[in-house]
DNA sequence: GTAAGTGCAAATGATTTGCACAACA
DNA sequence: TGTTGTGCAAATCATTTGCACTTAC
């Protein structure tokens, strides 16, 4: 529960009723969403929402630096609320889903400057993979 | 050059022209292609080369665990043909090219049980992101 | 000779875009 | 009231597929 509804309108972002329920749907959610997914949850609070009016919205999220953008895999990307704690992902090799594990004292990973090839490095991103629950039974 | 066309014919690969270029168009490098960049290399040595078969053995390479997919952004997949050393990458942000950085005394990170979520964890990846030298030059 | 690979073109899935209409500030 | 957001439908991009033809073994 971040209260990312806060934040938003905080930061003066002009407020509708498709851009809060998408809002809604994201905030503090562990377990992250497709852009479809987040459509068929609006849609059930705000039945009209449109995809490109959750396309858009979660775009905007993203570019405000709300949300995070996870892209796993060549299926759809998936939307992370949670911009502010550092945390890693576990990524499901089969069915996709995608959940937040917290930092566990894992070492930041430091590149040397010989191996960035003249890169210039922002940012280290650290993922799980294997099977989920669901999907290791199955 | 890590030989990737003694491998697959040590393996009893069914060589034919086409999949041969598209091997000798991965093989050895450490900036990874694209399909659509790896049927244009192809191309240059093998003109009447299909789209549509690029693609079916860049899948066959995947399966058979010669060749890595890597998706880092809604644009394409990108093709790592280093399945074998262990290794890291560096990603752009602006362009989406992506090449490998070799491992620098990293403690592959393990998550404990707790924060596991049921998952059954099958490999640990590290990405490092960034903008290249072109893209932080321009 | 025959199973397997290839090329073409059409199909698919996720996402984006153009544009007329509607609604927040 | 004017700028910004919304919905629809059509467009785009990467990738996959169906199917008749060709080829490695």
């Amino acid at each position: 529960m971040s209260d990312l509804l806060e934040r938003l309108r905080g930061r003066g972002w002009r407020m509708t009723a498709q851009r809060r329920v998408v809002a809604e749907v994201l905030d503090g959610e562990h377990v992250h969403l497709t852009a479809d997914e987040v459509h068929a949850r609006a849609v059930e609070r705000l039945p009209e929402i449109s995809r490109a009016t959750v396309y858009n919205t979660l775009g905007e999220l993203v570019s405000l630096g709300e949300v995070l953008e996870v892209s796993t895999d060549r299926r759809a990307k998936r939307y992370d609320p949670n911009a502010h704690q550092p945390h890693q992902h576990l990524v499901c090799a089969h069915c996709g889903s995608i959940r937040d594990v917290h930092p566990t004292g894992n070492p930041l990973t430091d590149l040397p400057a010989t191996e960035r090839f003249g890169f210039t490095i922002s940012d280290v991103e650290v993922t799980y993979r294997g099977l989920c629950p669901d999907c290791a039974s199955a």
